[in-house]
DNA sequence: CTGAAAGCGCTAACAA
DNA sequence: TTGTTAGCGCTTTCAG
């Protein structure tokens, strides 16, 4: 048995592996790379040296001889909401398995969207959402750093995006809602800073127009996608004088706990009232009533603004593209129809 | 108004810097770096210079230059029940946050276990549970890559950890269940290839035998930490001939939903079943019942493991510490005392 | 098929 | 206070 030295405390470097194996730093590097062109021998040497020394060739003498980084930023904003949603997570979840597939290195930058940007050496950077850290995109393109926005439609900027059809979406939550014969319907919204909720705002407006259901202001309760305040909305909502039938909610986990001030209000779902969410979070699922809800395809877009970015990265010059995904109305038990 | 040109494709050097300047990169350089040393109107020559430009140092030469790194890769095991728990965003934002206010960049790599690590670059490597991935933490501490192993108490292994007193958390919950009189007491594990939830069954079971109870079989319900699973196991549990009066639960998701099966069952809580969780997922103080549970500070878990890096990053040779956090049980609504 | 040598962009002595 | 210069570890012509 040969006895390991103890690793050195300097990190052994491509000269070293050369040296042990007894070739030049540019046959070791050719092999590093998987060059055809190497002697099955030396090819071997040098894979034993490397294995024995536990060589890793440093990226950053890698990137600066190349030139290319293949490290992708996801920059989220630190905004107190975002961080308890299931968006959030689906996206890293997303994002962060694609990358490993395809050999990307993730950088996570949770951004308070004041301080510039500090995602320097990375390759392109993903937005996911833009709230008020505009200016760091903008910043961004400026230098020319390939970006892509993600759950936000930027139309006045030259970059790509891809954003859920919210409008779409919650056009179609409310239209199933009056389908089912309900007139009196409700909407607690998420935060509307976020483009999301405030488009979905716009669907349930736009929806209730087309079927000239007049839109009343006490029928619409603003949250910040907190559990906490989609419990005050709905204590608000069932305490109106005359409540609503219905509720569209902004998203999946608020809607559970409405379910839950319904329940303590002695109120059943679907009987007494139709609840529809946003997000189609597996959580929804569970419990004894399943959640009609609008699925969107969070990790669609997360695997896309991948794609999309390697392209631009890829292809600097390549055109920007702008796309909305659809969503899907999932139709589970929260719902039923309404006869006075 | 001076018409700004189109920022170049070739990006731009610390040279073009120094050039417009009219100083010595070696200027350029301290201006960044804020030497003090720099006669204020150089200083401001470079700064403008740089804003026109709209340079950044290349973080690959800056590391190369400098043998330093402020990479830390924070790997998390692609395990299907991870990445839905309440844990992974926790402490993803909890590194994340304090991450981005030390500068430091954050690396994420959700990994499959099998394939080996390819977070070259970084500075040091959090792991965040060690499950099949032990693999990867012993190359990276072959390869002298500073590291920290969070979740888990690693002790055949020298390399820091910081975990948290699950069998501590665990007896403590069950010994206030027998204090409120409860003999007839269910545990619904995690996902046992956790060490967490290992210790936590473990934890429970010495709590019982401690106090004299028989520890049953059919009282045990394994999960994988998913709600699905969970709701399965209470289901389980209410259909017993002789069901118990308590239930401690390995997570406050599955808390939750063993919540809602109860109710579907006709079970009161606290009145006909007790429960206790684990987690202090926000999420258990909403609904009608607060749920009483064990917080372990996961957030603080994250930060530590950041400092205990940086210090492991700093000092080379710094002696390696293994901690293992104190929890807190948090009683809240969901228990009651039993009264045969 | 292999090696020598010139950078990649920056920092850190060392001089001036 | 500033500039000159020698690397950091790797890739990449260009010869051999």
């Amino acid at each position: 048995m040969t006895r390991v030295r103890k690793t050195p405390s300097k990190s052994v470097s491509i000269e070293d592996v050369a040296r042990l194996a007894g070739v030049s730093i540019t046959t070791v590097s050719r092999v590093i790379n998987k060059f055809p062109s190497v002697k099955e021998k030396n090819k071997v040497m040098v894979m034993d040296a490397v294995k024995q020394l536990h060589f890793t060739p440093s990226i950053f003498a890698q990137r600066l001889a190349t030139g290319k980084s293949n490290v992708i930023a996801l920059v989220i904003p630190r905004y107190e909401g975002v961080f308890y949603s299931f968006y959030a997570l689906e996206l890293i979840r997303g994002i962060g398995t694609l990358c490993a597939v395809m050999k990307l290195d993730l950088l996570l930058h949770l951004t308070d969207s004041h301080s510039p940007l500090s995602i320097r050496g990375a390759g392109g950077i993903i937005f996911a959402d833009i709230i008020s850290n505009r200016p760091q995109l903008e910043e961004a393109l400026a230098q020319g750093i390939p970006s892509v926005v993600i759950n936000n439609y930027v139309d006045d900027l030259n970059v790509s995006c891809i954003a859920v059809d919210n409008v779409g979406g919650a056009e179609a939550a409310v239209n199933y809602l009056i389908s089912l014969g309900h007139k009196k319907i409700a909407h607690i919204t998420g935060d509307v800073i976020t483009q999301a909720a405030a488009q979905r705002l716009e669907g349930y407006k736009k929806a209730l127009k087309k079927n000239n259901i007049p839109i009343q202001k006490d029928y619409i309760l603003n949250t910040d996608y907190s559990r906490g305040a989609a419990r005050a909305a709905a204590e608000k909502i069932f305490k109106l004088a005359d409540p609503p039938t219905a509720i569209f909610i902004g998203s999946d986990s608020m809607a559970l706990e409405a379910m839950n001030v319904a329940s303590e209000f002695g109120k059943k779902i679907p009987q007494d009232i139709s609840i529809v969410g946003f997000d189609d979070n597996p959580s929804g699922l569970y419990g004894p009533v399943g959640l009609t809800t609008v699925r969107q395809p969070l990790i669609k877009m997360a695997e896309d603004s991948v794609k999309e970015l390697s392209r631009l990265i890829a292809d600097k010059k390549a055109k920007i593209k702008k796309v909305s995904l659809p969503t899907e109305l999932v139709v589970r038990e929260s719902c039923q129809p309404f006869s006075s």
